[in-house]
DNA sequence: TCTGTTTCTTGACACTGTGTCAAGTTGACA
DNA sequence: TGTCAACTTGACACAGTGTCAAGAAACAGA
């Protein structure tokens, strides 16, 4: 039974996913997810009570299927400020368009609903805590331009690898994600180390 | 009578720019705009078919009340390249806060209204223009970084310029407007000029 | 095999916001 | 006085979210 539910509940996440992911974000209505899933519009209602709650348990079933963490590995290990710091571009740039469908979801939903804000902003402050240590092993080899304290230099970084930047170069200007990637580590070389 | 009909067609406009301003956004709904200017709701339809077209004439309204051509003119004056680059990001970046309103409601639309979306798009593709003409007056100095096509750095530019990166910037992490444009303009510099 | 619980279904409904429609009012102008 | 345009009032259709209640179906344990 405990199976069987989380058996529904993973069928739904799963439904949610793939609509996001294929279709243009928030078109995807609650009924198009359980018809998805092959189960009634109420059912998903029971595994969970809002469509912002199912968006973020979305992204969390992403991060734990896609292992996040494990991408994040190499920059962590880094020894150095400036490879730790392409180290993270590259890993979370390459994260974006797994987790693009969902986030464009939010975005779309975060000014008509506070509490999809909030969610998306949490998730958001945990790309920051690795953009801020990419930041601060760069101040600590002497390495980060001398302008900008470090908190600036994490803004400015969150803002570079932002999934708006992402969309606008890659969808909108029709970039490939390898010059993407390389581009960006370029760019934010350039902004923040000296 | 012609001259009662542009009277309440700018009171609309003035109101929807109001309430754009100050509220957050989206949750401007028409009936807020029609009691704001003092008129039915139905009046607004009179005048406006749509939410979108209301929303693509109050940028209109406002470029020309805030007059963006006379802001443009030092950069398009400037001779030499860097000059213009700077002076673009100085013009823009702070006419940005008299459009964020309105950008914020267009921005949460787009996801859903086809017209909306092409609208800003529009609207964003004039900016692109400002972009690279400063980004090809670097280049024909000489000046523009190596590894980028004209193209290439434009769209980085863009994205720098963006209206997210500015919300980021000032509103989730605080930053003042002058520290803005500052940090902006020597972050592009970094980016774009070797 | 009976019983009780959980999961799911069906169908109805409230609510919000957009856009449409029709009938009536007001005020200016000829 | 009559006409026309701008506006009002009130009703409605439509889409999508979320709620509620009654019942069906599966499945556990005694």
């Amino acid at each position: 039974m405990s199976s069987k539910t989380s058996e529904t509940r993973e069928r739904i996440l799963e439904s949610a996913w793939k609509l996001l992911a294929d279709s243009q974000a928030s078109a995807v209505r609650m009924s198009d997810i359980a018809k998805q899933a092959g189960i009634s519009r109420q059912a998903v209602y029971l595994h969970f009570p809002t469509r912002a709650e199912l968006l973020i348990a979305t992204t969390r079933y992403i991060d734990e299927v896609k292992d996040i963490d494990a991408r994040l590995v190499k920059s962590r290990s880094a020894s150095k400020g400036l490879e730790r710091l392409e180290a993270f571009v590259e890993a979370w740039g390459n994260y974006i368009p797994e987790i693009y469908g969902v986030a464009n979801a939010f975005i779309a939903m975060q000014t008509k609903d506070e509490e999809a804000g909030a969610a998306w902003a949490d998730r958001m402050s945990a790309v920051r805590h690795g953009c801020e240590a990419a930041v601060e092993a760069l101040a600590r080899d002497g390495r980060l331009t001398l302008s900008l304290s470090t908190s600036e230099a994490t803004d400015l970084l969150l803002g570079q690898l932002s999934v708006e930047n992402w969309e606008l170069l890659r969808h909108r200007c029709g970039w490939t994600q390898a010059r993407y990637i390389d581009v960006l580590q370029q760019t934010v070389r350039a902004m923040l180390v000296q």
